[in-house]
RNA sequence: GGCGAAGUGGCCGAGUGGUCAGGCAGAGGUCUGCAAAACCUUCUACAGCGGUUCGAGUCCGCUCUUCGCCUCCA
């Protein structure tokens, strides 16, 4: 069964080949750091995580690039404006590599407690000035930039295909876009900065050949990916928003520079929203993570965000939040069950679940309907567990080996152990199962008694403390609310 | 204005021509000391108008609406 993935360059789903079999190079632009991630960091970052982990999961070796973007680029026009990373530098009162560094490891904490797998290299953009020199070296050489005043250009004009991926190929309607007013010395408006001049005051500065001051936008990632992926690498990821300028700039530079095609599967995740509108953090709407965390479990969250596709658009409410939160519960809840059954005889056959599992996935990563296969497998154990013949040992392993490879390995919605966090130690976890299994033989006696009200009062009391208490067939059984 | 995407039931959200998405919420039932969970049954859809087709959320056209990009942005 071929993997298909939707290819924003042609606009169509194609067949997966990359360029060496059984190898993958995947760069996803990562973040710029001056403030903390947001749910829309959370959207792209998952969904990137589930690509690799389903390359993963089919063979592929896979080796992941994902910048961290700590120079700090304009916050507003091309040749205006203030570095973001600065601006955040001034109004903490603090140094602009401090800045960085610190929301850096802020980024990676929200992302680890997401359980998104660190990339096999995350290269800072300030780690990587001189690759970048040597990139502008190439490009004026060839005569694709040209340097003025100590600033230097990428010339659009001398590319031909600029814009192929945003579909923005007419020159003339570029430029219409533009404000006009503003001092340049542009030979076209459309031409991008590859070097600019640092003015007086600018703190983030390096020497070049041409000036002291700083990379463009989008030099970075070209000059990041082509070192630690090659000339060409197999899939770029990124946010849609970036398609244009960012992603157009960094095919006309890269294949400019090298004459050969710069990404063979181009994926781009959509926004999300809220009430419809982009959430970002220009437009002060955005979801701070660690305050969300507060409140919601961090696999609430990734389960929310896996059950819409990575190229829709989701919509971000309260209620949206909590139906994904009694889901994703009554996924576990499953799991549980499964494990603490007793072996019986029945039979369950796994196989047509696992099929349209790698189905759905196969088909450009369709994680909701990845899902649903979940749910449905969910309702059918159930049903299978209701019955007096339960499931043998050997159909229980099939379906457990079925909901690790999926639900833990893949889509990473059910952790191996959701009980604890990894924080806790072994030895606290067995404590606390021996102090639960006294409370429970407890209650069984009060009940065997008929004495409800004590029983219920366990019970209760155990609720408030964020324990639930079901009763099974077999017994009761307790598990920590989220 | 230019480029691109989208409008599905109370809410979220899949689905590119021919029984069914799925989740949450609602209703009824089974089970239970009661609850919870689970299971069974069940109600609300494809923005509008035309067209193609034996047959259209699904293809085509028009209209309306929304969103993204054209400034930094996942």
């Amino acid at each position: 069964m071929p993997l298909f993935i939707y290819n924003s360059l042609s606009r169509t789903k194609e067949k997966f080949e990359p360029l060496q079999p059984g190898f993958v190079s995947m760069y996803v632009c990562g973040p710029t750091v001056y403030g903390h991630a947001h749910l829309g960091h959370a959207k792209s970052y998952v969904s990137f995580d589930v690509v690799v982990r389903w390359l993963r999961q089919s063979g592929y070796r896979v080796k992941y690039v994902q910048n961290i973007t700590d120079v700090g680029h304009l916050t507003d026009d091309a040749d205006e404006g203030e570095d973001k990373i600065t601006k955040q530098a001034r109004l903490e009162q603090n140094d602009p590599m401090e800045i960085a560094q610190f929301y850096t490891r802020s980024f990676y904490e929200d992302m680890d407690q997401l359980e998104v797998l660190r990339p096999n290299i995350a290269p800072a953009a300030t780690a990587h000035i001189p690759e970048q020199i040597a990139l502008i070296e190439r490009l004026i050489k060839s005569g694709h930039a040209y340097e003025i005043n100590g600033n230097v250009y990428f010339s659009v004009a001398s590319f031909e295909g600029y814009g192929k991926l945003s579909g923005r190929t007419d020159l003339d309607a570029h430029q219409s876009g533009i404000r006009v007013g503003i001092r340049s010395d542009k030979r076209e408006p459309a031409d991008f900065a590859l070097w600019k001049k640092a003015d007086d005051g600018h703190l983030m500065k390096w020497n070049s050949p041409w000036s002291i001051g700083y990379p463009g936008w989008h030099l970075e990632c070209s000059a990041m990916s082509m070192k630690y992926l090659g000339e060409t690498i197999d899939i770029h990821g990124g946010g849609m928003e970036n398609k244009f300028p960012h992603h157009d700039g960094e095919i006309a530079q890269s294949e400019a520079a090298t004459g050969q095609p710069y990404v063979r599967y181009w994926m781009h995740n959509n926004m999300v929203t809220i009430d419809g509108i982009k959430m970002g953090k220009s437009l002060k709407n955005s979801i701070n993570l660690k305050e969300l965390f507060k409140e919601t479990d961090p696999m609430v969250i990734r389960f929310f965000v896996l059950q819409s596709h990575y190229r829709s658009q989701l919509d971000y409410s309260e209620t949206a939040i909590k139906a994904s939160k009694t889901g994703l519960e009554k996924l576990r809840e499953t799991k549980r069950r499964l494990q603490e059954q007793k072996p019986g005889t029945g039979v369950f056959a796994i196989a047509p679940f696992q099929h349209r599992f790698a189905e759905a996935m196969d088909d450009d990563f369709n994680t909701p309907v990845a899902i649903s296969v979940l749910f449905d497998l969910s309702k059918a154990i159930n049903a299978a567990l209701d019955r007096p013949e339960a499931l043998s040992e050997a159909s229980r392993q099939d379906v457990e080996a079925f909901l690790d490879r999926a639900g833990s390995q893949t889509l990473c919605i059910l952790k191996p152990d959701n009980l604890f966090s990894d924080r806790d130690s072994k030895e606290s976890v067995k404590k606390f199962d021996g102090v639960m299994t006294i409370l429970l033989e407890l209650r069984a006696e009060a009940r065997k008694n008929k004495d409800f009200a004590l029983s219920d009062k366990i019970r209760d009391r155990l609720l408030e403390a964020g324990i639930a208490i079901k009763d099974t067939r077999d017994g009761a059984s307790w598990s920590v609310q989220s």
